[in-house]
DNA sequence: GTTCTTGCAAAATATTTGCAAGACG
DNA sequence: CGTCTTGCAAATATTTTGCAAGAAC
């Protein structure tokens, strides 16, 4: 995605395209999985945590991106890829690799629905598969 | 569960009962959800947290506790209830209330199984589904 | 005595905020 | 000018380790 379209993108959401906004939008679709802050930090060396937290805060007010969490290392990033604003209609399972502690999006599947009792109103949910990925099963 | 079955239960999973560990046992035992280190650290003030810190992990390596992440807080302990020394069978979902912060256990249910990819090796899955619960409903 | 356990302190890690300077309009 | 954004520093929070003293065996 070059920068056109990320700022397209920043202002479909409602959000000003700053220089520095971009430049964490950008690190975030080359990842193609979600990333840690401090894995944004270690890739962005231009731009102080602070600010690459608060424009993560940004995209997740403005449901540009969504938060993974389990795993390892706190929680992790990633795009959303619908566009609908209310709730996620894009959540997928990941899988955390327990030997190369990666996560993997298995977006090919959906987050099965899970029958709730009365009154408990789901807005998303995160499924995270731990377990090891074919690499590391490979060098066993 | 009185000091004679946690003293058991611990020993069952290879856990020498030091008092300790006994007490940190108790609170899992009569908390009824899963509880983060630090709600454990305000109500075992007897203990200091590091201890409870190792206690925890403990007996998570010996398989009498499994881990809970999402929701907020980092991880959450929570008892096994299998004893499945492998693997938890006793995996179930569990509903994170973004208004007062509370896990429940959606333990009639079981975490539905996704189809992973050739080669990905399945150990354990965490399901946190998170919206607002009944008591908070009701309080809108 | 040797090993295990404990409490305290502090290191390591992660997340979040305060604030003044600068950019933008 | 007034508001938004940024970088730096530092406050918070959380998790984890080092170590010496004491308990257990």
């Amino acid at each position: 995605m070059n920068e056109a379209n990320c700022t397209q993108l920043l202002e479909e959401h409602g959000i000003k395209p700053t220089a520095n906004r971009i430049v964490v939008l950008k690190e975030l679709v080359k990842a193609l999985r979600p990333v840690s802050l401090s894995e944004l930090e270690y890739k962005i060396l231009s731009i102080d945590k602070s600010n690459i937290f608060r424009a993560l805060t940004l995209f997740k007010e403005h449901r540009l991106v969504h938060v993974i969490e389990g795993g390892s290392e706190g929680v992790r990033y990633e795009l959303c890829h619908s566009h609908n604003h209310d709730h996620d209609e894009d959540l997928h399972p990941h899988f955390y690799c327990e030997k190369c502690q990666r996560t993997t999006c298995l977006d090919y599947a959906e987050i099965p629905e899970v029958r709730l009792p009365k009154g408990y109103e789901k807005k998303s949910a995160n499924l995270m598969i731990k377990g090891i990925c074919p690499d590391c099963q490979s060098k066993l």
